[in-house]
DNA sequence: CAGACAATCGGACCGTGGTCCACTTAGCCC
DNA sequence: GGGCTAAGTGGACCACGGTCCGATTGTCTG
């Protein structure tokens, strides 16, 4: 969500308004001054009902309701349910995603790969346990669930990783492999409704790596 | 879907009805000729639906109004959307689950169970690619996908054969992960989306399969 | 400051999944 | 056949996600 495109709090622009033409409206990138502000309107009355009343409280029509705004404007700006809900995480990922891209040892650069793919592991799983009700309803949608840049970029990462690691064979695959133990609803119902505990989950992650990563 | 449970095209049976009591009902598990009837109808007015428009064309409505029945009907019958696709497909898991059972090698029981395991996600990968926007469909709710007995029924499965190679660790973590890769979603968008070819796919979990059972 | 234009807004509107409950009917017992 | 009971029925009703388009407003140019 960070890597491959502009923050996704960014408006849902038009494609047309890449470039905002010879038009009245400052340079590209930039936004008009009420739609900016009715942005963080929507983003902290979206903040607020979640935190009183649960994800499922977050009605697109509450929101627009609570940030005195048009329930249209709630589209225009995130598309739809899911990219707000996206939006609200995106805090959470781009920070994660800054400790994997730039932060210190064990999950940033500098480390040896395979204690960095150690910790992504052990980082996605805190963030699933911490944001499980959110991040399973930013990906309810299974036709985007898996298109979505964020995924991509974890993607990316991970395959990158394996490659350092020297592990050969189909990377790409074994990345989504890895991935598909940290779904947000998977590890949810395997902590809430099995009552796995968070080690066994994290140990489960680590004797993943070292079996895929093992040289044959 | 079939291990755990009865057919799910069995009646949503509220609870109470397990044992129709002293009532006028026939013995416990009868069903009502009407209901039976109209179960009928509706089953078929559903898959002509979605033979003619397509998954998205199956609206609850339609196939209600199709089948002649009013619209409670249907929810009372499949509980909801989820339901009712997960009915139609009922014969095609059916199958699959027999083939596994009591099936020919390799898929069923008398193969070298990593064989068995190979041929099962070959088999399950043959499945998704067939009824892709079904299964896409019948597990649309992040509530019910994981704890729905069919799959609890595929990660038994899956675990036991693992556990008859004699694979140590956390077996049903790694049954989970090695469905993971087959899940109807990701592997619709590694294919239609991503261009993956299926031969690539089915290589992936061959190579999946012999890193995770690999000794150690 | 006025004019012009596009981005933005807002809320009426729509389709869909799902619920509810008063009414009907099948099936058993006498 | 008549009566009884619970399963079954159907369609009005609701909430929510999402779309649309006429009205509005911000911003730049002259």
């Amino acid at each position: 969500m960070i890597v491959d495109v502009a923050p996704s709090s960014t408006p849902q622009v038009p494609p047309s308004a890449a470039l905002p033409m010879a038009g009245p409206a400052g340079g590209p990138g930039t936004e008009r001054a009420d739609a900016a502000r009715n942005r963080r309107r929507l983003l902290d009355a979206a903040r607020r009902l979640v935190a009183a009343e649960g994800i499922d409280g977050m009605t697109m029509e509450a929101v627009a309701c609570a940030a005195q705004v048009g329930k249209g404007t709630v589209f225009r700006r995130f598309g739809d349910r899911a990219g707000l809900i996206r939006a609200l995480l995106d805090d959470t990922e781009t920070a994660l995603q800054d400790r994997f891209l730039t932060g210190p040892p064990p999950l940033g650069p500098g480390a040896d790969p395979h204690d960095r793919l150690v910790a992504f592991g052990h980082a996605r799983l805190d963030v699933v346990l911490l944001h499980g009700d959110l991040l399973r309803a930013a990906d309810a949608d299974d036709r985007t669930r898996y298109a979505h840049p964020s995924r991509g970029a974890s993607a990316t990462h991970v395959a990158m990783l394996l490659r350092e690691i020297g592990v050969d064979g189909d990377v790409p695959l074994l990345a989504e492999a890895l991935l598909g133990t940290l779904d947000a609803g998977l590890v949810v119902h395997q902590h809430r409704v099995l009552g796995m505990p968070v080690e066994r989950l994290r140990q489960g992650w680590d004797d993943l790596v070292a079996r895929i990563t093992a040289p044959r």
